[in-house]
DNA sequence: CAGATCTGTTCAGATATGCGAACAGTGGCT
DNA sequence: AGCCACTGTTCGCATATCTGAACAGATCTG
């Protein structure tokens, strides 16, 4: 069997499974029998076997009349499982530390998939000790310097069908982003001038781990706190950071 | 079809599916081929068509050679929105930014899932803000305030195979524990004298939404912070704290 | 209260997966 | 080198899933 044939991947009920988990984790609520069906357009009997066995074995949860569905535990605790056994971020955390020490601020680790960026850690900063756990949540590509560092470093960035507008200085227009990862190419770090939240600035730079890049660190700096001094720091620092987990990298891999 | 039928649950792909994605939360690291059908019994050639479709798919990756699997970051994705999409969490999470507050300590929300309990939110001290992010990760239930709060709720607790030791406080006795469970239902709430971690005290309490409990609340205290005082207040805020979740809840559900 | 129109549920045939065995690489050992 | 033990990979038949249509239960409506 071809791997890029008509038939889609295969095994039918393997991928019909995990679509079911991405439609929930996607919607994020509770969802009636036929509303799956008319979302994902598998007939109803087949969803109705899926949905029994996924809630039997903790992956689907229901409410207390069975009829409603919704992602359940045990999908909690293998997503958790993914950033532990990640060497990468593994070996990045100490770093990570040391750059959320020395800047005082934010920073967060992401990965790219597909055409968002997922967060993979979080260290608050020591100003704002906001309980934003963003880890395993989706940013925007276009609007964060996170996702602009690791587009610039694709020779053909794949985006979203629509640069979705997240703050009046967000980049919406495709040969303006185009131009603005050509500048950080330049530079060499991404930046975010309250592009994805007002009120927020950050600095990117990729891990250069592989070719393209799939991973970067940032800073986040509420504006106000953002002197001539600290956008000049902290993208320095965030080179130095990333030059520690490069090495840490290349001696683990030998 | 009966559900405690030796058929086992129904679907037979959806089953390994999800069997799979648990085996490579629990070992978290990168597994063969042949290391994975050692350890889950199913043959080579099923288990070589159904990882090559959840590669595919993104929920498991593998190395460069591509002879090495591991979890993939869809299943993050999905992990972090059974959180998003709880509305007990959703509800309980100002309480939890109030309790942080008062207390100065660190607040965590756990559940109940078979005979462990999974944090599902957590919200660092003022003091020490370490970037442990615990959310999604499992602790004992012997050995935790959370857990004993919970096991002592239920008429007849499920426990772990064995009372695995944490520090020299922790009860490994199941008779020593029922007898803490009978003290955690005179009190009304739970408290861990460092049996979990050396240094560290808990205090929680269940949340009555429904009978058994399935979740609980907890702070947690250095042991240097603990005075007299801590002792007496923490319980009563922890208390309050649950008095205000379990409000809101009876004010959504009606 | 009957009819209409939604739900969730069951069933037997069409169809795709699951299985063991054989094949093909790879590295280690004498 | 040659053999051996071990991987990952492919392939055809037995078998279990998938499916559409029919059934049943609930809610709404005039």
């Amino acid at each position: 069997m071809d791997s890029s044939d008509t038939t889609g991947p295969g095994v039918k009920s393997a991928t019909r499974t995990v679509a079911l988990l991405d439609f929930f984790a996607r919607q994020g609520g509770m969802y009636s029998l036929s509303a799956i069906q008319q979302e994902l357009g598998y007939p109803k009997s087949s969803l109705y076997a899926l949905l029994r066995t996924l809630v039997q074995l903790g992956w689907v949860e229901t409410d207390p009349t069975g009829t409603l569905y919704r992602i359940g535990m045990r999908a909690l605790l293998v997503g958790a499982s993914y950033i532990d056994g990640d060497p990468v971020v593994g070996m990045a955390h100490e770093t990570l530390e040391w750059l959320a020490e020395v800047t005082g601020e934010t920073v967060h680790f992401g990965r790219l998939d597909d055409v968002e960026v997922v967060d993979l850690s979080s260290r608050p900063s020591r100003h704002d000790l906001r309980p934003v756990v963003r880890v395993g949540r989706r940013v925007p590509v276009h609007s964060t310097a996170l996702g602009k560092a690791l587009l610039a470093d694709r020779p053909t960035p794949r985006l979203p069908d629509e640069l979705e507008r997240q703050t009046e200085n967000t980049i919406t227009d495709r040969r303006a982003l185009a131009e603005e990862l050509r500048r950080v190419r330049e530079r060499g770090y991404a930046a975010d001038r309250e592009e994805n939240s007002t009120g927020i600035c950050c600095f990117a730079v990729v891990l250069r781990l592989q070719r393209p890049a799939r991973d970067a660190i940032s800073v986040s700096v509420p504006a106000t706190r953002l002197t001539k001094a600290a956008e000049r720091e902290i993208p320095a620092l965030l080179m130095r950071a990333r030059e520690r987990i490069e090495y840490s990298a290349h001696h683990l891999l030998h």
